[in-house]
Parts: C-alpha cells; structure tokens; sequence
DNA sequence: GTCTATAGGAGGATAGAC
DNA sequence: GTCTATCCTCCTATAGAC
C-alpha cells in the first residue's frame, strides 16, 4: 500500500541523510536506493526538503515514543540520561538524518510542518521539565541556564566527536557512547575520588 | 600585489565559510565579495576546494601563533582553556569557517595540503601534550583518552550551542563562551560546592 | 591578471503516456 | 502511481580577448 512504500522511502531518506547529509543526498539515489523512479517519488513528496522533513517527523515521534516509555518516576537524571544515550546510539547505528543548521529553505518547510514542530515542542518540554526537575534535586549544575543544557543535549544528535571516536576503531559503540556521556555530564576535568560522594543519597 | 589580493580573497573565503558553509557558498558570491571577476579568482585558486583550504591555512596559522604565545610554564589546563575560548570567540565571531565533515574531495583537497596537515599535527601535538600533562597533574580527567580529549576541544569550533544560544538573544558572546566553557570542562552534572574540598582537615 | 562570455554537467522538478 | 524522457536552473570551471 502507500503508507507502506512512503515508509519505504522514508527510511531510505533517513539513512542517506545519516550517511552523506542533506547537500550532498540527491533524489536519485533516493530513487534509486527504493527502486523506484524518481517522478514517482515526487507524487509522495512534492520536493527534497519535504523528505527531508519526513524523516525528521519519523525520528521526532521516535523520541516521543521513547520519551513516553521512560518512568516519570524514575530521578529526572536518569531519563535525561537515558534520551542522550538513545540518541547517541541513533547516530552511531547510521539512523539520525543530519540536516544543515544555515540552509533556509530547508528551516522553512521544516517550520511549516506542524506534526515536525508539535513534536519537537512536546520533547523540549518533556526534557525541559526534567531538566528543571534535576537542577531543583541538585543532580544537574543549577548555574547554567535551562535551555543551555537543553541545547547541550540535542547537540549530542549531531556530536563530530562520535564519528572521530568511531574512525579511530579503538572503541565499540557502546563505549564510545559512555566516553561521551562522561564528557557530556562529568566534564573534562578531573572529578575528586568517587568515595566522597556529596549527597547522593535520597 | 598579488599577496594582497589573495589575502583579500581568503578573508571573503572565510566569512562566507562561517556564514553559510561550504555547499552553500558559491564561487560567484566569493568573486562578488571580492570585486573582482570569477575567472580572476580562477588564476589565484584552482578550484573552491582550494579556496577552502586556503582559509583553513590561514586558521589553522593563527591557531599555531596563538598557540605559540601561551606560556609553556603556564599550568596545562590553562593553556587548553584558552585555546578553547579562543576558538569559541572566532566562531562567534564569524571567523571560524565551516566545512562538511561528509565531502569526499574537500577532505582529499585539504588532506592534500602539507601546509595545512603539517599545522593541524603541529596544533594537536602541542594540545596533545597539554592534555597528558593536564592529566599527569590531575586536572583533567585520566578516565578519558586524551584523544578524546582532543576531539571534544576540537569539536567546540563546530559547536551548534553556540549559535543557538546567540540566536536566542539572552547572553552576549563573552556570557556564551563562559557558558559552553562549562558545560565542556565542569560538565551538566552539579559538583560539589566549592567550599567542601575534598578532604576537610577534620 | 583582469575581463566577458560560455561550455559542461549535475541535480531538482515536470510532462505525458500507460 | 509508475514509468521514460526531458526541462531548466544553478554553479563550477574554462576560453579567449585585452
């Protein structure tokens, strides 16, 4: 059927973007990669930044979906941890489309897609809420500015230092993923010895 | 002269690297900019590729003059720190040009220029060295590979936070660097207060 | 070494048959 | 809704006069 195909060419955006970018991605090869020509292509999507966008909306109810599964619970850290991990592992698996910041054609039809924007929305808030949560309890830094850590953490979506890791072939993914969540939370400088641990508890 | 013009050239080069990239500039706007004609530009550089790496020569030069006025005897960490602020201030301040990580011939273009390699080994040396120091000494963290160290220092010229909290308009760029210099080295997490040194003597 | 003019090609988008 | 064939714009690069 026709959600089925659309989905069909979703993923196969989805991973050029991940692979080559959006400049460097040409509908051909997103023709080609679904077997299909690419006129047919253009009866889905009226135009490249309109794929682009659907593979946006695909990883943004993904983080939803995740989001939502994440016990509210659980010490605000801990999920806001666990979203980074997840989109860490994202990356390195091939699967998180990596989109210009500067093109702004693209920002438009990506700002005119409201089930784009509604999820972005609903995620910010979710992470924001958490983040909020964290900086109350004392488990995140409270001299930083809500959205700066928000921002430090989509950052990690499209983090250099993992690809760098990745090529250097001296780590799996796995640890690549905690070498970055300890830079991400811990810092590059030196922490005291684990045995005096502040407060912790409770 | 024909120096003059060049460096003309390269300074246009490099702000519209760090304004839109390296797909979205084109040959012609860097002529315009200029004020001379395309065909000109042909006879100075063989191809934008080059273009491209002759504006990261020049980066890459003052990252090694920079580099070379900071006091060895200066403890480690400082130095890396400034290094580190001083890479941040020329992305804010729209020096820091910006390429695709993802371009096959723009890599082999500038990995094909001894200059700039002999300069980017020259840089990580020296920051490499710091790094272990900074380790040796217990101020930046033993946990980490210092290459991953690097990474993470390299990775602030590129950093999206920055942009995004310039765009949001709350903090001036000297507020942003301070910002993103603490997320990088304190971390997201709290630390404990700094009253409470590690070990208190009773 | 600067210009005008143009070649050459890639790639986004469309026409129109089936 | 799929195809083949084509259009058309943009952009890199070059030709050739001065």
């Amino acid at each position: 059927m026709l959600k089925v195909r659309e989905d069909a060419i979703i993923q196969a955006v989805n991973r050029l973007l991940s692979e080559k970018g959006f400049d460097a991605m040409t509908v051909d090869e997103v023709a080609a990669r679904v077997g299909i020509a690419k006129a047919s292509l253009y009866k889905h999507f009226p135009s490249k930044e309109d794929l682009a966008a659907a593979a946006m909306v695909r990883v943004m109810r993904q983080a939803q979906t995740f989001c939502a599964a994440l016990p509210e619970a659980a010490p605000p850290l801990e999920n806001i941890r666990a979203v980074t991990r997840w989109t860490m592992g994202l990356k390195l698996a091939g699967n998180m489309p990596s989109l210009p910041s500067q093109n702004s054609t693209l920002r438009a039809t990506l700002m005119a897609n409201r089930e784009y924007m509604d999820g972005l929305i609903e995620v910010s808030d979710r992470l924001g809420g958490w983040i909020e949560a964290a900086q109350a309890d004392g488990s995140i830094s409270s001299r930083l500015p809500a959205i700066a850590v928000l921002y430090t953490l989509y950052a990690r979506a499209c983090d250099p230092v993992l690809e760098f890791l990745k090529m250097g072939g001296q780590h799996n993914d796995d640890e690549i993923i905690e070498l970055v969540m300890s830079t991400c939370f811990d810092g590059l400088n030196a922490r005291p010895p684990e045995t005096s641990a502040p407060h912790k508890a409770h």
